[in-house]
Parts: structure tokens; C-alpha cells; sequence
DNA sequence: ATGCTCGGTCAACACGTGTAGAGTGAACCT
DNA sequence: AGGTTCACTCTACACGTGTTGACCGAGCAT
């Protein structure tokens, strides 16, 4: 087999195996060796492919926001588009994985924290907070935020029986209009 | 010094450490070395003391919820029983040490995890979904936990910079309607 | 064909951890 | 006052971890 390939291969193996653990135990949990063994390959590998283990979690966990689609949203949209944009992160298997290993993390690791922090919280609440204006309108931003991340984290995260089984459509039904509240779009209006 | 008086100060010595320890840096990250370190006595006299490090954090790390406050409020008072009570825990140095080494690590530690859903969400969850009533009260009921969990979350545990920095008022303002919008009191009248 | 590159393995180190057991000296009981 | 209890310390073990360097063999260029 072509060298370069299989390296991909070995690559994505490595990176496949870690999201699923990092995303399942957390980053403490997780071992080298575990991931390795996962791969079907040698530890010492992973370090000579990744360095160490805290940048094979940088490259393992990601969530990724769609800002552009966010900004393009106009008030009454938000919640709509927020809740949508949380299902579809989380029902893509790919994207799921990685968001999974960083949200998993994101108590207990400063650099996870700091990542969802830095990386996706604040830009959204930026974005988010321009469409909604006001003078508080960061701290809406910032709540809206809070509620998808709870409603994520107890759903996908925690496992709590009663959301873990909801489906979609009565999910969004119950919290878009919460979101709504929370952006509350009728207050400038006369 | 009386022997019963000295033993409970270092017990309660080593609970306040391990709380804080637990709390900040979660389950993993935290050494029963520390923790006695910062305690000021000998490592092994926590181990004689708790047993192990998993019962240590089991003493240390709990969240009351007032269920009968909760339990004794109508629809409408509903909102602002939740949003006063989460406040209320993370305001009260003593019981806020307690929750947060919950929380910190109800990601990563499965017995925290247990804990947080089945100790302190499902009964929650049961009390409101009763005077919430209708067919998706449970899941309206959820999401309320939900919410003011990521609340907790990101203002306490991730300590997002905006809703660190804001005054209990502004954010019950904004927090109590959407709540409101969760529970729908409205939705069984004419 | 030959020499180099590089994906991959093996064995080992250094370290911090949870935990166990023997020992000590002051507080307690009688 | 003397024997016992008990809070407390010291030392040490066993283990899993992240990480390293030497080594091997198939793919590549010439």
C-alpha cells in the first residue's frame, strides 16, 4: 500500500479512537494506551504522530458553529436557527464525536473550558447579540448560549432519561419559544 | 485539646479542602495528597478517616434541593421558585462548595453523574412535572432543569465572562420569562 | 539493485497516584 | 498512676501513566 495513505489511514484511526473515548470518559480517563489499543496500534505511535496527549485532544475535539448562518439570522429566526443548529451538530455522527469530546472535557480540563469558552461561546454570543441589540444584549446572548449548552449537556451528555428520549420536533417545540423569551424580539416595539 | 472536638476538626478540615479541591479542578485532577496537604495533617489520615478517595467525594460533594419549596408552589410561582433556589445555593459559601464539586465533575465522574440525575434532577423533574400537569409536563420539566443547569454551568462552573458578570437581578430578569415560556401556565385556559 | 526514508514496534524510564501496615505519643478511662 | 484507646505520622508497595530512544522492515528514489 501507498506509504502516504496508509498513514492517513492510521491517522484517522488514531483521531476516530480518541474522539470516542475523550468524548465518552473525559480527557483524564482516557489513556494513550487505551486509544492505541483502540487504533490497533502502538502507543508510542500516537506520540510520534501527535506529540503528546494534550494536542491529540486539541485535534480530537471540535465543535464547530456556523456563524455565517447565525449572523444571517434575523431576530425572530434565532431561536429557530440556534435550536436547529444545536440538533444538527449532534446528529451529524462526525461532527458529534468531536463536540462530544470537548464538551465531555469542558469542566474538568481548563484548556477544553477555555477552548468552548474562547472559541465557540464568545463568538456566538457576539454574533447573537448584534442581531438581538439593546443594551442587554449581550446578556441575552449570553443566556441563550447557557440554555442550548444545558439542554445539550443534559440531553446528549448527561443522559437524563426524560430529554434523552424526547424526540426532536417536541424538544424544539418546548424550547424555541423559552429561546424566544430570552431574545424577547417584541420589546423595541412600540 | 478534647479528643471527639479535635477529630471533628480535622475532619471537618479535610472536607472543606477536599470541597474546594473537588470543586475546582473536579474528581481526576484532585489528589488525596493535596487535599491533606491543604488540610495540614498526614495523607493516610484521610484514607483512615473516609475509607477512599471515592467516599471522600461522596462526603464532600452534594446539592440539596428544597423540594418542598418547590413542591408548594403554584404554575406561576413556579419560574421564580427555580430561579430564585439556584441562586440561592450558589450564594451560600457553604452550600456552594458542596454543588460545585458536584457539578464540576457530573461530566467526567460517573458517580457524580449518577448522583446529579438521580438525586437532584429526576426528583426535581417529578415535583415540577406534577404542578406543571399535561401529557409533556415531564418534558417540559426537563427542559426547565435543563436550562438552569447550563445556567449554573456557565455562570458558576465555566464562569463565562458576561454571565459572571452579571448582577442576579439583571439575569433573573431575563431568565424567569423564558422559564415561564417552558412551563406555558397559560396553555389549559380558554 | 542499493541506500535512504519513514511508518511502525519494543522495552524501558521516571513519576505520581491510591492505598496498606507498623509505629508513636497524648488523651482518656478506671 | 497505669493501661488502653485513638488521632496521627512514616515508610513503602504496586500500579498505571505519559513519554523516550533504539530498533526493524517495507516503500521509495536513484
Amino acid at each position: 500500500m501507498a506509504r502516504a495513505e496508509r498513514r492517513r489511514r492510521t491517522e484517522e484511526a488514531i483521531l476516530a479512537a480518541a474522539r470516542r473515548q475523550f468524548g465518552e470518559a473525559g480527557y483524564e480517563r482516557t489513556s494513550i494506551r487505551a486509544v492505541a489499543a483502540e487504533a490497533g496500534i502502538d502507543p508510542a505511535l500516537v506520540m510520534q504522530l501527535f506529540g503528546n496527549k494534550e494536542s491529540l485532544y486539541s485535534a480530537a475535539a471540535a465543535l464547530g458553529v456556523e456563524l455565517d448562518v447565525l449572523k444571517a439570522a434575523t431576530v425572530d429566526e434565532l431561536a429557530a436557527t440556534a435550536a436547529a443548529h444545536l440538533f444538527a451538530v449532534f446528529e451529524d455522527p462526525g461532527d458529534r464525536a468531536g463536540a462530544e469530546a470537548l464538551l465531555r472535557s469542558c469542566l474538568t480540563h481548563p484548556a477544553a473550558g477555555a477552548a468552548l469558552r474562547d472559541q465557540v461561546m464568545a463568538p456566538t454570543q457576539a454574533a447573537v447579540a448584534e442581531t438581538i441589540g439593546g443594551d442587554d444584549g449581550d446578556l441575552r446572548a449570553a443566556v441563550l448560549n447557557a440554555c442550548t449548552l444545558g439542554v445539550t449537556i443534559a440531553r446528549y451528555l448527561l443522559r437524563d432519561p426524560v430529554l434523552a428520549a424526547a424526540d426532536r420536533a417536541a424538544l424544539e417545540a418546548i424550547l424555541q419559544p423559552a429561546l424566544d423569551a430570552v431574545i424577547d424580539p417584541g420589546r423595541a416595539a412600540p
